[in-house]
RNA sequence: GGGCGUAUAGCUCAGUUGGUAGAGCUCCUGCCUUACAAGCAGGCGGUCACAGGUUCGAGUCCUGUUGCGCCCACCA
């Protein structure tokens, strides 16, 4: 009997030994073609949860396959350790805001703490067998990576395509930075829609409606529609507000009718249309929102120093007063909130870099259709995000933890002062530029305080891998790179930006394929939230209580870009699977310690029920290698389990135990025993190296027992994927044909015993196969093993004009 | 409001180019058959969301409707 597999044992093993010995080592010098993957740096921020195990996962079944196509794989493994979300992180570790100690000692206390998720997350990665070159491990803050963000900031300067403007910015007023059109999302809040009393320059009322009173001090023009008949007469007239400002009316097809009185004021500013109508008609701009999201310049006193929420409730009170406020009406209206604190999205005037994205949107659409898209629809996402992009990338947050901005700038002049490329990396708070401008001291200088968008620096982590700008051999290799796996949710930060850099920097695309995998969700339709995360269990959880191998199938079940809830049951299926491969291959070698392995048979000499398992095995493989070609893993590990679960253990492990068993039973028995274990051989040598992609562990221990001291190869992770397990084979139809007419026999045989509740293992009397004679000579060369798995005293062939079955339990 | 995806057994899903509806789980009945009870054998269970159309033939192709999910727009 045969001992049990214990994954808890094997995995950690296996593991450490993949690492010493550098079996997933990237070989620079190799003559083998290069595959290279832009693996997603996760952000620093708390937990890996199961989302980041269901995507890599997918991803790195396709590094293993590659590896074993014959690739010569470059599976770097990053970690995007700096930025807001590190930030927020660190704050919360440490109970103190970044605002409130020096900077110096805030990057520290960040450097060291994400020092220590970083190990963290290397070691959970490890645990469920990423088979990353850890040498080519990355994070976005080394001096490294900083450097070569540095450079590119640099380059997109010089090239023009990087600027400096002051211009109305989003901006959150928690964390006090400005934001990136794609950090917006929409959310739904209770509000009121004011209506308010303004005057005509000829006595009469005009009532304007806005939820957001509290601007009224910043209102520079009131708009209404062309086409609205109650207006037009008053288009070019003055107006004045309820606080004595008198501006123009005005109009713009952007005004809907029916909404409110069909009369708005634009103010500096409440939204993209206020910031629409101002470049438009250049109107005068006045700033009442500080970038701590408290109101200034109010002509209401006590206004000045609120809060935007409170300065509302306010002024609504004021203007009741006054008898301004006609009506208010109780509303649920959605408004753009940085995704990262949930807070009302302002647009403040500031002075921020910008990278001019939108000149180039043409560009960008072009390059996508370079681009293989998997699935090709997520390509739709990326399209309808670039064709809507109505802001240019601002790159420049007001925060602390990050890369700088490698910027200087004159007191006396304000000219922009950067550093040679030679001194990168740089932070200009701390360094001093090498080569002032003329008739400056150092004293004439002051730093860029701003570090950049996380995302500046993670949207080259293909030039980061390619080593860029240096003397590098792996700079010519890797650009373009061959896959970027990634989750949908960030095609328009990620995958846009990097697309963006690659087009600023190389006029090219950054990879050829993209795979793109969906999430993991709570329920169906419900995203994990951070309370429902603490509901689930966690990927160390999940590691201990099912095994890696068998996460990994879990993870593995899914079709490429879809969602998927997490099924326990499902990740019990992967550790079955891993125990009937353990129970199936130690089966077969108990039944093959007499076999030789020099010993070879010709596939011609095989018996048929050997040809076929050999056939079927073959056309798997081609089977899964096509759909791994497409990405689709989910369909390839279908594939595998059907022909390993239902054709080679239901049937054919059952079709030739007896003939290995009781080889004198049949004519010639010894060949035809001799056949059974030479396809059994080669059938499980295929049957681990093509699943091995999917279950590492399992297939590596079972690969070390049996076939390393015949093959040689140290790791079955380094074997070539088999493709060609036998010679290319003519008319194999009768054989396929025939096995189907066995599979059918066999299932009647055993139907037969179950309804005449004879056990499956006690033998009967007669099977009688009745069919046309030609029928029947396809058949006969199964003779052996359908009595064998029959377990009956013998089988008659019958000439007949319809296939049918007859059956004689034994007479007592 | 626009786009994309999706709707198949009680549950989770597969169904490649149109050709007799599949798997796993659940449930029921047998079986500790000399690999495996985390297993084996057998069974119950489906108007393939709805309505039209093309076709000898539609889960599959076309049109429309509805539900669900996602992305985007709207945000005065």
């Amino acid at each position: 009997m045969n001992t049990k597999y214990e994954a808890k044992e094997a995995e950690p093993k296996w593991q450490k030994f993949w690492l010493e010995n550098e079996i997933y080592k990237y070989q620079i010098d190799s003559e083998k073609p290069t595959y290279s993957i832009d693996t997603p740096p996760p952000t620093v921020s708390g937990k890996i949860h199961v989302g980041h195990i269901f995507s890599y996962t997918q991803a790195e079944v396709i590094a293993r396959f590659k590896r074993m196509q014959g690739f010569n794989v470059f599976y770097p493994f990053g970690f995007d350790d700096n930025g807001l979300p590190t930030e927020r992180l660190v704050e919360k570790e440490i109970n103190r805001k970044a605002s409130e100690m020096p900077r110096k000692e805030f990057i520290e206390t960040c450097l060291n703490i994400t020092e220590k998720y970083r190990q963290e997350f290397k070691g959970l990665w490890q645990s469920i067998g990423i088979s990353a070159d850890w040498s080519l491990e990355y994070s976005t803050i080394s001096d490294y990576s900083r450097k070569i963000s540095q450079k590119s900031f640099l380059e997109l300067y010089k090239k023009g395509f990087l600027v400096k403007k002051n211009a109305p910015a989003l901006w959150d007023i928690e964390v006090k930075t400005s934001v990136a059109q794609a950090e917006i999302e929409d959310k739904e809040f209770d509000s009121f829609f004011h209506d308010i009393k303004f005057t005509i320059e000829n006595g009469d009322d005009l009532i304007i409606a806005t939820t957001r009173p509290e601007l009224l001090p910043a209102c520079t023009a009131v708009f209404v529609n062309p086409e609205d008949s109650r207006y037009t007469h008053l288009i070019g007239k003055k107006v004045t507000t309820p606080l004595g400002k008198t501006v123009t009316i005005m109009s713009d097809e952007k005004v809907s009718i029916e909404k409110g009185s069909g009369a708005v004021m634009c103010c500096t500013y409440g939204d993209e249309t206020d910031l629409y109508w101002v470049k438009t008609y250049k109107l005068e701009e006045t700033i009442i929102i500080t970038p701590d999201g408290k109101i200034k310049n109010s002509p209401i006193e006590e206004m000045n120093g609120l809060y935007v929420n409170k300065a509302r409730v306010l002024i609504v009170e004021k203007l009741k007063e006054m008898g301004a406020l006609i009506n208010s009406k109780a509303i649920v209206h959605s408004v753009k909130v940085y995704e990262r604190t949930g807070r009302p999205i302002e647009i403040i005037p500031v002075s921020q870099w910008f990278i001019k994205t939108l000149e180039m949107k043409d560009k960008l659409l072009e390059n996508a259709d370079k681009i293989n898209w998997y699935p090709e629809y997520m390509k739709k996402r990326y399209v309808e995000w670039v064709e809507n992009l109505k802001w240019d990338w601002c790159i420049s947050r007001q925060r602390f933890f990050g890369v700088s901005v490698p910027a200087w700038y004159s007191k006396k002049t304000g000219e922009i002062i950067l550093p040679d490329e030679s001194e990168l990396p740089i932070d200009p708070v701390f360094d001093k530029p090498k080569n002032l401008p003329e008739g400056h001291t150092i004293e004439d200088i002051e730093p860029d305080l701003d570090v950049l968008d996380t995302w500046a620096t993670s949207s080259i982590t293909p030039q980061i891998n390619a080593h860029w700008g240096e003397e590098h051999p792996l700079a010519k290799k890797l650009i373009p790179m061959d896959l970027r796996p990634q989750a949908h949710d960030i095609i328009r930060t990620w995958a846009l930006y990097t697309i963006i850099k690659s087009e600023l920097h190389f006029n090219d695309i950054p990879w050829k394929n993209t795979m793109i995998s969906g999430h993991v969700l709570f329920k169906k339709g419900e995203k994990i939230s951070k309370s429902k995360a603490q509901k689930m269990m966690t990927p160390e959880e999940m590691i201990d209580k099912f095994s890696a191998d068998a996460v990994r199938f879990w993870a593995c079940r899914a079709s490429l870009g879809k969602d998927i809830q997490l099924e326990e049951n499902e990740i019990k299926n992967g550790l079955k699977l891993v125990t009937k491969l353990w129970n199936a291959v130690s089966f077969a070698f108990m039944n093959l310690t007499d076999y030789d392995v020099k010993t070879k048979v010709n596939f011609e000499d095989l018996e048929s029920s050997d040809k076929w398992i050999l056939l079927r095995i073959q056309e798997t493989a081609k089977k899964m290698e096509e759909n791994l070609n497409k990405f689709e893993f989910g369909s390839a590990m279908s594939e595998f389990e059907k022909y390993f679960w239902h054709d080679f253990c239901d049937f054919y492990l059952e079709m030739v135990k007896d003939r290995i068993y009781k080889p004198e039973k049949y004519e010639n028995g010894q060949n035809k025993k001799l056949s059974a274990q030479y396809a059994l051989y080669v059938s499980l040598n295929s049957i681990i190296k093509l699943i091995a992609p999917y279950l590492p562990h399992i297939t590596e221990e079972l690969y070390q027992k049996y076939y390393k001291d015949d093959e040689k190869i140290i790791s079955v992770h380094l074997t070539k994927f088999p493709v060609d397990i036998i010679p290319a084979q003519e008319n194999t139809e009768n054989i396929f044909s025939g096995i189907t007419k066995v599979i059918e026999i066999i299932e009647a045989v055993r139907k037969f015993k179950t309804d005449n509740k004879i056990r499956l293992g006690e033998e009967i009397e007669k099977v009688i196969i009745k069919s046309s004679a030609s029928e029947l000579e396809i058949i006969k060369p199964f003779q052996d093993d359908i009595q064998g798995v029959s377990r009956t005293r013998s089988v008659v062939f019958e000439p007949a004009e319809n296939f049918e079955l007859d059956f004689e339990a034994i007479v007592v």
